[in-house]
DNA sequence: CTCCGATATATCGCTTCTATATATCTTCGG
DNA sequence: CCGAAGATATATAGAAGCGATATATCGGAG
């Protein structure tokens, strides 16, 4: 699925400037399950404005750049209801933190401690995020929040019955003292 | 994580060629938290063999071109040491699945329940390749493959406990026979 | 006995990420 | 009341990596 269609998808929500969208991404409705950056968003829009999928429309600020408000026309739309239909692709999970345990075997104990605890707290940020529903949420988002939020609580959970299970396998460094 | 950092751990597991890295990330013991290809393997074994990180041994073979294995140096092992001590990324989760039900609404009830059917067959599949430990793996291998079970428990369940939320949604097409 | 899938290496093109540059406004602590 | 930090906003260069493809052979299914 390309960035174009995420960008379609994300004005479905209303009008936004590439900015609004990246912030989607980064902190708002899309951030637990999807990724793009600016890098990618702004050529989107502009292929898509070329395309007439979208329009733009230019508000004039007082000592600074226009700002660009890009809004979905019903060719747009229609392309992404089009495009919802395909199929998806596989969800996909990407885990540095596991790569890392594979060899904690290699690894000073507090090392493998440490990232046990930094990465519980980074998923009970998450669930706290995702605890509560928000009333400006569609449906869609609902559903969505409450998946995260039973994936994390149960990744929480094994996390803290089984942290000793990988401790124990890294290597004692109180030897050295 | 670069790519390089990834073929050195593969190799802590034994001497491979690129075809068979290639097949950890795909099927292997990698499969379930990360990925890389060809396009990023290769690249990455030609750098590491001039950096004397690996070295490669052409095996040659009769009637077709050399098979090429790769070992792990001794430096190559303290480099993979260095670099496991680096910060690791978020964890990241990636679902088009979960975008296009944002957009439930716009689709035909059909369309999301067979979705959700793909998608709960799909981690069904990979549940059953997680549920038996296998008496080869590493310690830091059975760690990742209960962290994997539990986490593809919690999202079956939630699916099948919950799919009936996202399916009312959805536009009801049979008003149209 | 043919065709398909697995084995095996390798590269090209395109997409996308990361980091950065630029410029202004707001907010908040000292 | 000032200065620093962070938010708002657009945009691109450079690096990395994915997906598809090309090449070639072998074993097994049908």
């Amino acid at each position: 699925m390309q960035v174009t269609t995420l960008c379609l998808g994300a004005l479905v929500f209303g009008d936004a400037t590439g900015y609004e969208i990246n912030k989607m991404f980064e902190d708002g409705p899309f951030s637990h399950f999807l990724d793009a950056s600016y890098g990618s968003i702004y050529p989107a829009l502009t292929r898509l404005t070329d395309e007439g999928l979208v329009t733009c429309k230019a508000e004039p600020q007082e000592r600074r750049p226009d700002k660009k408000i890009y809004s979905l026309t019903e060719k747009g739309r229609l392309k992404l209801r089009d495009a919802l239909q395909q199929p998806v692709a596989d969800d996909k999970f990407r885990s540095e933190f596991l790569f890392t345990l594979l060899f904690a075997h290699l690894l000073p104990r507090d090392r493998v401690r440490g990232m046990v605890d930094a990465r519980l707290a980074a998923m009970k940020k998450k669930l706290a995020e995702l605890a509560h529903p928000d009333e400006e949420d569609t449906p869609g988002m609902d559903f969505a929040r409450q998946y995260g939020h039973a994936v994390y609580s149960a990744s929480i959970d094994f996390l803290e019955n089984n942290r000793h299970l990988i401790e124990e396998i890294a290597t004692e460094e109180e030897a050295h003292v």
